[in-house]
DNA sequence: CCCTAAACGAGACGGTACGTCCGGTCTTAAT
DNA sequence: ATTAAGACCGGACGTACCGTCTCGTTTAGGG
């Protein structure tokens, strides 16, 4: 990727040298190959100094981290049609065709390995993963308060099932996340809320 | 750890130094820190050379994989006491309780990463959640021979959502694996059999 | 050798550490014990990282040949008084002694084998000599438009017959280097230039 | 180089597996890429174990000298005609010519680095060049006696200056070996005699 | 004729050095 | 003050080689 020079700043953060990495990184996160994405890989591709990505980000797995983030931010809104089956079956098919496809697939386990090393990581991925199991749970909750859903159910044990059913998929037995797979999820937890 | 040196065995394999080596991997990949595991660490700790590692495994990732899995194999046998809410309660629980507690916490994490990295360990994580899957599977086949799952239920899919929660909670969320939340997925799953 | 850290030069060459490598290059290489010097030695001796070493240097005898070049250097002025014998016994008899007594000898050995193996070293020590070669060449040529030498005497070979022997009993008689062999060694030529 | 198996001899040393070791290492040695000699090369191509060739000797270097000794033993007889200016040029151009030639150069250039860190090689050099030395040496003690060289030279200087010229241009200038050469240097000494 | 001892081919082993790669820190010169 | 550039230190990587070791096989030669 060769791009023209960008025009500096002077003493004000140059955003669109936080944006070429941030772009950079997500482009080498998406490589099939899995291939290992490094700092100086970054920043080459970025036309950027390695010092520039030090001083805004405390840690690699920090900029991957935040480039998935970015890139998942313009994502579906989450539905709310007041029928919890309709709802559901949406936010999870929605989520598993994205996930499952690449390159978000292959970004996405680079970025749970690096959060095993890097400690920066493991909080930006938590604080990811938060924010989209918030709009599950609110989803969850809202049919919960309508009488779609048992009381005393533990709301976030069925984010876990939905959520665990998808990374387990991706990191470990790599098998598919496709829309029916997130059909027969959905049926199968409707019955447990009965 | 300083040990006598062992028996030299001429041409053949030296199962001792074998050992050692998974030994010494298993050991380290059990600190608490999660301090990244190396091979030269490894070598050193199992008074072995790099060159014996690299002669009989192909990565890193293959010789973390094979000393999990060798700690593993002394597991709890599958129940099978003819009721499908006993032994899969029992199953879970157990679970849960080994693979969230330390030092098998922290292996388990160290080896996701690594599976995400190294082709290798991949194959062998999936060979080895494989084994474990096989025997939840049957116990949920028995079941369903007796009738206490509907016919049509998706077993894979159940399998799917234990596992994932127990991995999820594992590397993301970090979460509690304890026996109360393995019986409280344990009754959320039994509800959507019925 | 422990030394309060080097100041860093930003994206230039850092000179202080290009001399502490070559220092603790020759430092090492004059062990009298001929011990063999390696990469990982200089490194720590000069407190520098191996990448130092090899993003200047093409080879580690490279290093060892820059190194010693660098010792040589302020060596003894080529004597010029007018008269042969003098000025050939004081210049054999000052290389001799020099180059016969520890450390510089153990240093001139261990870069000889290094250059029979590393062509980059080769070259090195072939313009090393060549230097030398150019001092003692001087001298006889001067000496040879003053009539003192027989017109049609071959004086390169005259050169190897002096670094001939200097050389033969460094690294395979090891017989003494002395004053008094050097003085022998010069009355002998002389009479072969009558 | 593939061969039939030899036979064994049993509890005696087998005879044809030292010769196969010493033809292999020899072979290898003057190789003129100057690519460095191993163990494992030289038992790979003489079809022996690692063991047979340390049980026999006491280094590589040890091989590495004895194959060239070996080869060098089938070499000119010393010449004796009465005159010393014929016996030295026949000796001396003879030497020239089958230590300046490919392969015996190569061979020579590798077994002098080896002799240089392996002490065991060292004491072989030395003893290789003493033979050769004395057979020069007997040249000039002979006209010594017939009264053709001063009394009171130093005869070993002389030996010096003629080994010393065809190991410097082996080892480090690389200058021609050539007859033309010897004579010069011949006819240089002779003067030296007057 | 059998039995023991030594030599052999093979190749695994412990250890050391190699040259490469990468993460994160630092400095310069330009903007 | 921020940027592009890239040198720097530290340390892990996977490979190569040395010299040692043990196996199982083969033969010689003494009982």
């Amino acid at each position: 990727m060769v791009t023209e020079p960008r025009q500096h700043t002077g003493r004000r953060r140059n955003e669109a040298a936080r944006q070429a990495i941030l772009d950079a990184a997500a482009d080498l996160l998406g490589q099939p190959d899995g291939a290992a994405v490094t700092i100086d890989m970054i920043a080459a591709a970025a036309g950027v100094g390695k010092q520039t990505i030090y001083r805004w980000w405390p840690s690699k797995g920090a900029v991957l981290l935040e480039a998935m983030t970015d890139l998942a931010r313009a994502s579906a809104p989450t539905p709310d049609t007041g029928s919890l089956a309709s709802d559901l079956k949406t936010f999870v098919s929605s989520t598993f065709r994205a996930a499952g496809a690449e390159p978000a697939a292959s970004r996405l386990r680079a970025v749970l390995a690096e959060a095993q090393r890097d400690a920066h990581a493991g909080a930006l991925l938590r604080e990811f993963t938060g924010r989209r199991r918030d709009e599950l749970h609110g989803i969850l909750s809202r049919a919960a308060a309508r009488g779609e859903i048992a009381a005393g159910t533990d709301l976030e044990l069925v984010v876990d099932q939905i959520y665990g059913v998808l990374w387990y998929r991706l990191m470990i037995s790599r098998a598919p996340l496709t829309v029916r797979v997130a059909g027969r999820l959905t049926s199968a937890l409707l019955r447990q809320f009965h």
